[in-house]
RNA sequence: GCGGGUGUCGUAUAACGGCUAUUAUCCCAGUUUUCCAAACUGGUGACGGGAGUUCGACCCUCCCCACCCGCACCA
């Protein structure tokens, strides 16, 4: 049922029930910009939390860092960022396809065959900024367009702090800006984003071991996010798909509203990265084995994943229909630790004092212990399980007048719907 | 960026070159309600923005912005 959800469902409940809105919204927007509402900046932290305890928290072979948005033009220059990203572009005066100039066979258009063409155009992917006052060609900098340079040009301090064995890794967390010609499909393509990045370094023997073993991990991961398998899938990119680092990429592609399209990457990017820093600084980022083996430069393995495809997959595959006596209902089947609210309290009757603050108790109670704790009097308590159904709430916590004699609660799941009569005492081990 | 389309409360909609605009739902407050969007009362809330034409523009014209569909782009 959840396959056939439309973008439009999905943008349409993000809005109204604030996980996500339009960035500038109020004076008319912004291409390529979104704001996480309330519960949508709860739902990216738990995104981020669960990716960062699975391939950082939870293992001894990685290393944290954050590093700066804005770096020496020098990174972007020896990364091939400015050169790839400058590539002028023509257009076709017939068809008005635009096309890179050294894509052009022949003088043709490869799309409609004539030979006439505009005069080329720079088109830069990367934001633009001055650094001080002045501003000319000196003082330009760039917005990182990934965040996988704040690893590389730290990967030598980490080594000098750390002095990890290889294999190891550097995870960063981090915005990344690209100046995408048209951002569509709501957080699809935005121009600002945000990575969970991961470079593992390896022995360039060890790559393809490596390789496999974090195809492996990655699946388990976005199992965690609550992704179907089946709408997972695998594509191998192509020798000529490639971006120009790298020497094997999958991307992992997952089955969205808007169709399949690619979820993350994990890409073999060799010593490319590495090598560029040692060329361009001139500073060695030979490493060597404590075992007195000879020395080499460490080559990657980099899983690459985006919080907002990751947000509207995770969204997407949550989203469910069924019926509850015969009227249709909505809900967000979220994984319990993904559900940016855990539990809702309600008082079945609002205007009951005696109820109401039995709630009020509960609810204290358990915001103390899980945090992500709603309380709802809103409407009747038909309308609160809706509500609470819409977000991805997993249990309710009713209070009644049976409550006030023995202690016990009703505890309803946003899956099935039932309800079950617990003791207030055990209502933290049974959702725990 | 190109071509086409669209733009009225959060959502879905109605009307009109002439009282700053309809209805439903949502939302908020209250009454009520002993478990799945009940009912009743009241309330907040919109013509995407800016120019122009006009005595008067949500409506006509132009520009901008945003969104949708194609194309191209997505190292």
């Amino acid at each position: 049922m959840s396959g056939e959800v439309s973008l439009e469902t999905i943008v349409s409940l993000c809005k109204r029930r604030g996980f996500m809105y339009q960035g500038s919204e109020i004076y008319g927007g912004l291409a390529g910009t979104w704001d996480y509402g309330p519960l949508g900046t709860v739902l990216k932290r738990k995104i981020l939390n669960l990716w960062w305890e699975t391939f950082v928290g939870s293992r001894d072979d990685m290393y944290d860092i954050d590093s700066a948005i804005l770096m020496n033009p020098k990174v972007w220059q020896a990364s091939g960022h400015v050169d790839t990203f400058t590539d002028p572009l023509v257009e076709c005066q017939n068809c008005h396809a635009r096309l890179r100039e050294d894509y052009i066979k022949d003088k043709k258009c490869p799309v409609c065959g004539k030979d006439k063409f505009s005069e080329p155009r720079q088109f830069n992917m990367m934001f633009k900024t001055n650094i001080g006052p002045v501003q000319d060609e000196k003082s330009i900098s760039y917005l990182r367009p990934e965040t996988a340079q704040g690893i590389f040009t730290n990967f030598k301090n980490v080594v000098d702090s750390f002095y990890p064995d290889v294999p190891f890794g550097m995870a960063q967390i981090g915005k990344a800006f690209r100046n995408e010609i048209s951002p569509r499909d709501f957080i699809f393509r935005s121009r600002e984003f945000e990575q969970m990045e991961i470079e593992y370094f390896v022995h360039p023997e060890e790559w393809e071991k490596a390789f496999e073993q974090w195809r492996k991990d990655i699946h388990k991961f976005l199992k965690a996010l609550g992704l179907p398998a089946d709408k997972v899938h695998e594509l191998e990119v192509p020798d000529a798909d490639r971006a120009h680092y790298s020497k094997r990429t999958i991307d992992f592609e997952f089955d969205f509203p808007i169709g399949r399209e690619e979820l993350l990457g994990l890409a073999y990017r060799t010593d490319f990265d590495l090598m560029n820093i040692q060329k361009a600084s001139g500073k060695s980022m030979e490493y060597r084995p404590k075992d007195g083996g000879a020395p080499f430069v460490p080559h990657v393995i980099e899983p690459s994943f985006g919080v907002e495809r990751a947000m509207m997959a995770v969204l997407s595959a949550a989203y469910t229909e069924d019926e509850v006596n015969g009227e249709k209902r909505a809900y967000l089947k979220l994984p319990a630790d993904l559900a940016p609210v855990k539990v809702a309290v309600s008082p079945l009757l609002k205007n009951k004092p005696e109820l109401a603050d039995k709630a009020r108790e509960v609810y204290k109670m358990l915001k103390k212990e899980f945090g992500a704790v709603m309380y709802d009097d809103n409407g009747n308590i038909g309308k609160r399980y809706r509500r609470q159904d819409e977000i991805g709430t997993p249990y309710c916590v009713t209070i009644d007048f049976d409550t006030l004699e023995d202690d016990t609660v009703t505890v309803r799941s946003r899956d099935t719907t039932e309800q079950k009569r617990i003791k207030i005492a055990g209502i933290i081990t049974t959702m725990s």
